[in-house]
DNA sequence: CGTAGTTTTGATGTCAGTCAAAATGTGTGG
DNA sequence: CCACACATTTTGACTGACATCAAAACTACG
């Protein structure tokens, strides 16, 4: 997915609101856009970092997408996120310093890549730059809340459902249609990720394309109609802010 | 579960080197200290914070034991995770300073409330509580991916001998025996938690009983044979450090 | 004791996994 | 541009693990 020119800083770069510019003054996103490094574009298939490497930079993705996994020593493996473009990859790494995870790019793409310890010292000179950095990992840790409950509670149709909203909501943050979008992921890749079988995430696509509720083209995906889709699994939805009034 | 008094404050806590304090100067444990405020006992059932509350604190559990989960508008909920003492609960709070989680109190218990507004003071002040910080969310966000394996990939009883083992090595790591140890949970919190429901997880326990490779007592639960128990998730055991060799 | 909550046990059903093969797509070299 | 090989996706038939439904056994607490 092309977005923005590898060579493009941070003042310029039209991800900066989506990523850790955001909230800065303007000399604050300068000195942040001077410990960056541009990587040379990554091509398909290529490993960013492998699990178990000493994690020495984040990566935010510039344009492209990337795939992270676990790997097991009886060779399986377990997809633990997608990452489009303004995405930060590395944060799993900061209890050991050290990748958890490896990330392999699923299509041409690239990567900045932020030196943790030139990011170290600047948080501690900008202080708003300490807070970005706080709610970043908040959003972290609250994503793979979402993916424990998708992945501990939903039946199949709900977690391809809900994986298709995903996409669309996050194609929508970067300005792309939110019903219209490619897959840059496998079959494999969408099933290993929600705990399910290739088979299955084919059969249930399949199911909701002849409800005419999706259109399928190998990996092109077309949504016809977005409430149906939300009302699929609206009940799923977390109580949140009513909560006070329900349980108090 | 009693570990320490209520009123002990951080540098003669006992739980201080598995908890915020880890790896700091006395000095500045005390500072640390300063700023915390104890809570008076929380009764069994008690909500510690709502689903939806701003977040002015942090809290560390003190004594006793606690269950997070998320609620859902047609009345269902996931289990988030289980709280012993030195476990930080909140973090889920960081995106948008509002807990994702309710907490409720698993048995009579205290814990630390750490304002956080005060903890940002502190940490701007003393770097290596700021790297602290980054440690213990970074120790979330790795504790969150292991969870999303365990649910995504992983068999009624490989989930079960995984909660098992993992409690295990958390007692273990207060000075308690890794083999022998009580559930404070409901086997309906259990079940919830891992995506089974609870006739599955007393069959299971069932079984592993029959076996002898536990002993179950209602809620006490003895390991008799923990290589045995290891051995049933063995092949799950990730790739780690080994990777370099493999992949490259 | 007696009631309510929790856990266990048993019988049956179903959703998603497994196995197998066909269909479709992708890339390479002639 | 086509032909062939290989990878990916779809479709079908069958199986099995776990859920569901139902009831009994156990525990706790007034």
């Amino acid at each position: 997915m092309e977005f923005t020119s590898a060579k493009v800083s941070c003042p310029e770069c039209r991800l900066a609101d989506l990523c850790l510019p955001y909230g800065l003054h303007i000399n604050e996103v300068k000195q942040l856009a001077g410990i960056i490094k541009n990587k040379r574009p990554l091509a398909p298939d290529e490993y960013l970092y492998l699990q178990g490497d000493e994690c020495q930079s984040l990566y935010v993705v510039k344009s492209g997408s990337f795939r992270s996994f676990i790997a097991h020593i009886d060779g399986s493996e377990q997809t633990m996120g997608f990452y489009l473009p303004g995405e930060l990859m590395g944060l799993d790494s900061f209890q050991y310093g050290r990748f958890t995870c490896s990330s392999i790019a699923l299509e041409t793409g690239s990567v900045c890549d932020i030196p943790l310890s030139r990011l170290n010292e600047l948080c501690s000179k900008i202080p708003g730059l300490q807070i970005q950095m706080m709610r970043i990992l908040g959003k972290e840790i609250a994503d793979d809340h979402e993916k424990i409950v998708l992945l501990g509670h939903r039946s199949a149709k709900e977690k391809i459902v809900t994986f298709l909203l995903m996409l669309s909501q996050r194609y929508g943050a970067l300005g792309f249609s939110t019903t219209e979008f490619n897959l840059s992921m496998r079959r494999q890749d969408i099933a290993n990720f929600l705990g399910l079988t290739i088979e299955t995430v084919s059969r249930q696509l399949a199911e909701l394309s002849k409800q005419g509720i999706i259109t399928v083209k190998q990996r092109g995906i077309q949504i016809n109609d977005l409430n149906l889709l939300k009302a699929i699994i609206e009940h799923c939805a977390t109580q949140s802010l009513v909560a006070e009034s329900v349980l108090s």
